[in-house]
DNA sequence: GCCCGTCACTGAACCGGTAAAGTCTCTATT
DNA sequence: AATAGAGACTTTACCGGTTCAGTGACGGGC
């Protein structure tokens, strides 16, 4: 890209305009003590007249703050225009990151390795002041690099997963337990679990958690857990495999672990000539819009998606500001009943 | 955010390590003439080496190009949750930024007005190099201020709403007649469409598309138009007003301007005890994924959104490079008949 | 009436690059 | 042998801010 005839007008036009240096345009606009109130008045009032605002470019370059945030995600690109998640996710970031009148730098990557390498040349190229990081994995390693960096980040995930960092996480434990404890006080004793992609940390603490809070079950219930790619197509897929067993056989109540899993399961039991929630009941995750607009409409373990990106944001600040790290608990998913479970 | 006590490396530490001057570095870091190969090769082995990449924020006030891309994105953050083509959209951009190392600066605004704001801003702080302006509306300011900036823009939208500026579309009019010329070859004669924001230029045009397609129906036939938020739940209102009519009253088709009120339709139809496609035939627009979950699947006009955006992006670096105003259509949505259309 | 401290502001260095002009060496030309 | 020209670098001047050491003027204390 190359640059532009546009005369970009400087803090050089509004010092001169206003009477005074650079410097003490600096100073106004940092809002920092030794200068008059007048002086102040009238290096704003030339800089209104004169339309300029400060160019981040050149603050960032002379060393003070970066007012960028990223956020890299390695999910595939398809896979992401489907997951409301996502975007809500990223919505409620805005809204917090907004107040501070900071940017948002997104990019998708295709592995986690392109991505310790995105935020490398990010941060080393003043890139960004701080990053979200998602999608934790065993033995991640971006917990490190972050160190070794210097880098100031964020986790979103489960404080075991996050090596130190400060993180922000739901209870997935706690949640998948109450899930499970739902449907077992409805009757249910062969209950099943469509999970999301098995190398992401939170899909193995939620499987644990299933398994344990099935095993605890009195009088003894049976588990079934399969892994997916969180696309509708897989959650199908699974859905099909459970429910294909002879009626005695099969689950009688399968959890989801996003909406859109839990859309194609109720297709797939009319396929199957199911009834929802008479033969077969289905919990959805996450619980987007998209949870009441279906027939029977679902029931789901929600989750106010747009508050834990805000918070996430709010707890990078923190960092930012000097915060040392912490674990930022926001509140468990809550089941939220509707039309897809019932006793079996 | 403030300063990291990171020791960062940079372009002097190269040149020193290669024994060469500053200048010399970035000669070859921009494969500009005037090098030997020797040398060449000695500054990136000494780059390499010490894991060293120039500053794209220094690069840019240097003068030279910026390589982020803004796209300022006006519509409420839940609804854009559940749009799959945003996400879709974007992670199409992203495809044709990754290639050439561009990153996407990307900003939920509340009105027009503060998306005007904040290119101004962006541009005249240096923090973008070009901008994909969406969502057009009847008198756009956009336009002209990109103009009177000098910003390179692409707009995605027709022609007729863009003021001039280069633009990407997809011939929303033709699309419009073809599914209706489809529902009418069905046999239906009354057929309601569920239309997007009134507000929005693209909604216009398939209005106006509409009409004239149903107008010019032989025998003829009636319409009839809603416009809503593009949410779930006012595509569920409209179709709960539209289906209320007694039988011989009311539309026997509905076409809706996104997935997601379809999907709602669908449900609505169920709750009033009308059989989807035998009652009433549903048509969706965009065709994610989720149109092949529901129960019945859902007709829909597909669309290569993901591409769609690629398109967007490659006609950005276009512009960048000196071409002139274009436009640029993208292959028309096309019809892909499943299993909520028939004849009435 | 002198000295000191504070306040308000200026000037210059610097951030990490780019770009244009300048220097030096070596070869080809006349 | 003197000169021109090309090639390979180096030097230097920015880009648009921030920061910090000064500089003057003014007011207060003794």
């Amino acid at each position: 890209m190359t640059a532009t005839p546009t005369p970009r007008v400087t803090i050089k036009d509004v010092a001169a305009r206003a009477g005074v240096s650079k410097g003490a345009v600096s100073l106004a606009f940092n809002r920092k003590p030794g200068l008059s109130e007048a002086t102040r008045d009238r290096i704003f009032a030339a800089a209104r007249e004169l339309g300029w605002s400060p160019s981040t470019t050149a603050r960032t370059l002379a060393g003070s703050r970066v007012d960028v945030v990223g956020l890299a995600v390695c999910r595939p690109a398809r896979l992401l225009g489907l997951e409301p998640f996502y975007m809500e996710f990223i919505s409620g970031v805005e809204s917090v990151l907004v107040e501070r009148s900071c940017a948002l730098l997104l990019r998708l990557v295709r592995s986690p390795e392109e991505e310790v390498g995105l935020l490398e040349s990010w941060w080393r190229g003043r890139q960004i002041g701080g990053s979200i990081l998602v999608d934790f994995r065993a033995d991640d390693p971006r917990p490190t690099v972050a160190k070794r960096l210097g880098l100031p980040a964020v986790a979103v995930g489960h404080p075991s997963l996050t090596g130190g960092l400060t993180s922000v996480w739901t209870d997935d434990t706690t949640a998948v337990a109450e899930a499970v404890r739902y449907l077992a006080a409805l009757g249910h004793r062969r209950i099943a679990r469509v999970g999301g992609a098995a190398e992401l940390g939170h899909t193995s603490i939620r499987t644990a958690a299933f398994d344990e809070a099935v095993g605890a079950l009195e009088p003894a219930a049976r588990a079934w857990q399969v892994a997916t790619d969180f696309s509708g197509d897989a959650g199908a897929r699974a859905t099909r495999t459970l429910l294909a067993a002879p009626a005695g056989e099969r689950p009688t109540a399968i959890v989801y672990d996003n909406d859109i899993m839990a859309v194609a399961g109720l297709s797939v039991a009319a396929e199957m000539g199911l009834r929802v929630p008479e033969d077969v009941s289905l919990l959805a995750w996450d619980d987007s819009q998209l949870c009441r607009l279906t027939r029977p409409t679902l029931s789901a373990m929600s989750h106010d998606v747009h508050g834990f990106g805000a918070e996430v944001a709010r707890t990078l600040f923190g960092t930012l500001t000097g915060d040392g790290p912490g674990s930022h608990p926001v509140p468990t998913p809550v089941l939220t009943p509707r039309g897809s479970t019932a006793p079996p």
